[in-house]
DNA sequence: CGGAGTGATTTA
DNA sequence: TAAATCACTCCG
């Protein structure tokens, strides 16, 4: 009745059907250390959320199947779901903010409570991965809840989140971060204001500039 | 939600899923005049049994679809089944009833109630074909039981079931047969012990019988 | 335990 | 590969 590959506590129970068309089938029931009840997968994601990885998990059988990774693996790769979340991961691949004198910006580092996890991590792909997944996904992103993903990805891997270690954002980080944005935005609009002010000091002296470019359909962005 | 193509009361309904992988395909189904659903159309061959030809019947859109029998006849003329079936039909033919004095018993004729459909029948095609159908299935014989085979044999034609029209045996038609086949085998026994008794009567006299069949392995019949 | 809805497997 | 069939999940 215990269940090894649910935390400590939850137990597992299978009951036959005696009679009707199904006779002989059986229900699988799981209950949680304080006595509830599940009695199906989504329920029991529902309530586990993302303290545990059930992707790979077998509801009937109980244990962690790598097969079924396997399998949701090869449909995926060619759903269009799928396709669209590698577009973005490589698109994103590379990009660094840069100012008007072209110099790299170098505050992109990310805070030390983001860390990669997985063979060949680091800083670069760790923020387009982040990105990407807030970029795809309207479900909260976490990083990777469970220890066991370190020792053996292949099974523990959640799909759905970043390859980076579960991460907690504060309220305080984000008065920070808000702070950091506020700053940089007024940065943006004085420079913004200086160069339109001195676009108009130009045009100003200049009124017949050029009326070539009226019907090419460009729009401003 | 009518079905022209089966008899009256059966409804066919489709359902497009809504999502999951195959989100936007569709599901047909069957509901019986009694209400039982059907998912697809070994169910519902299995439910009909003969009283239905669905060889031409196209499941998803509920209608007869007579390409759909060119492929089967296609398939079935090499079809070991099907040649044993021919084989019999074949074997059959020009087969009577003859007594000891060769002389033909005329006793063979069908009743009324059966009557060959299609081009060509006549009684003795008829009968063959009918004792091949009882030879070659253990399912029962109908007939042809839509009226529609004989405008159209090419798409109604029902061809687990023997060339001839539907019909019907009732409990007195079994009863007549078993008076027959009980005054048959009387006479029959009658015979049997006619000549046993002939031959004992001989071998009496001749108890000096050959032995050179005792070790011939024939077994007796 | 039933059954609609969907995943998984088989067939064409 | 896609369609058809079968099997299973999950919730009432």
């Amino acid at each position: 009745m215990e269940c090894p590959a649910l935390p400590p506590g939850w137990k597992k129970e299978e009951v036959i059907r005696k009679s009707g068309l199904s006779a002989g089938k059986s229900d699988v029931y799981y209950f949680s250390p304080s006595g509830k009840k599940f009695r199906s997968k989504p329920q029991l994601a529902r309530y586990l959320g993302n303290t545990v990885d059930l992707n790979s998990f077998d509801f009937r059988t109980g244990k962690m199947m790598p097969s079924k990774l396997q399998k949701n693996k090869q449909r995926l790769r060619n759903d269009p779901l799928n396709q669209n979340k590698l577009f973005w991961e490589k698109r994103l691949q590379g990009l660094c903010a840069s100012d008007v004198t072209e110099q790299i910006i170098r505050s992109m580092e990310l805070p030390k409570g983001l860390q990669g996890v997985g063979p060949g991590n680091n800083d670069n792909t760790l923020l387009s991965a982040i990105a990407s997944a807030l970029h795809t996904s309207s479900a909260p992103i976490t990083g990777q809840l469970s220890a066991a993903v370190e020792k053996n990805p292949a099974v523990w891997l959640n799909t759905s989140q970043p390859l980076c270690k579960a991460f907690i954002v504060t309220d305080e980080d984000i008065r920070k971060q808000e702070e950091r944005v506020q700053q940089v935005r007024k940065k943006l609009e004085d420079a913004l204001m200086a160069d339109m002010l001195a676009h108009a000091a130009e045009s100003a002296n200049n009124t017949d500039v050029d009326m070539d470019s009226g019907d090419d359909e460009s729009a401003p962005e």
